[in-house]
DNA sequence: CTACGAACTAGAGCCGCCTCTAGGTCAAGA
DNA sequence: TCTTGACCTAGAGGCGGCTCTAGTTCGTAG
């Protein structure tokens, strides 16, 4: 059970939707601000802020950084003070990316829906003949 | 030079931003409208139509959408009249997930602007530091 | 002639990101 | 005692989407 502040792997899993695959993947990637605390038997014990640095590492991940990129950052924030600039610079670059990323899409949603209307007026009248006849 | 209207397998690689290689890989993928016709020696022949096709299944995957839905959805366009009903239901579908796409990117964008103002701030304030001393 | 550039085919290879397997430990419950 | 289930490690495997290689065939330019 863990005692009220530590979490299994399993728990975490459900916690953040990764599976536990995923997780020890993460952690082999570096992906983790601090290493994960092992428990008897050598399992993984995280905590609550794990968890919290974990969601953020997955909308990173949702919004297309890569894992390398995650790790730089981890990095950084491991050694401690002194770099905040430079995670500065990771974290404006990513939101310069989704940014665009986003422009994109919208180009491509216009597209889609340019299309879907004229489909629908399409079918829609097709539909409508049918019922005139 | 191939006629006016007669396009490369180069110049369509050009005019698209894909590569000669993912130009056979997409015709090879059933993700051509069109047969492509071939000119002398058994070159591929593209017309515009075919560079404007691709346009649109290059907005379909940048959006997310994967090869063999696009090649569903090519089918049915080969298929010629009648099937205006399943075509438009494809483009809906994608059309709902390139809004959730957004929103999510949209969450993404918060935290990343998030935490971007709060280092941005720290930094500051240092630089504020460094200069009053 | 020869040599270049651009095209051709079939199929292998690569990258990113997990996902799964094999073989094992351990604790609690039937 | 035996089984079940959650966990462990190391490393193989899979998937999507290209990308590249090898070995040719052309047509034009030097």
């Amino acid at each position: 059970m863990l005692g009220r502040m530590g979490l299994s792997i399993g728990q975490v899993a459900e916690r953040t939707g990764l599976s536990v695959h995923a997780l020890r993947f993460y952690e082999k990637e570096g992906i983790l601000a601090h290493q994960v605390h092992r428990g008897p038997g050598g399992r993984r014990v995280y905590t609550q802020q794990d968890v919290d640095w974990l969601r953020m590492c997955i909308m990173l991940r949702m919004s297309g950084m890569p894992v390398p990129e995650i790790r730089r950052y981890t990095e950084l924030v491991r050694q401690g003070d002194g770099n905040e600039l430079q995670r500065l610079d990771i974290l404006k670059e990513h939101q310069e990316r989704v940014r665009q990323q986003m422009v994109q899409l919208q180009d491509c949603l216009d597209l889609i829906t340019h299309k879907v209307g004229i489909y629908q007026d399409y079918v829609n009248s097709i539909a409508a003949k049918a019922v005139g006849q």
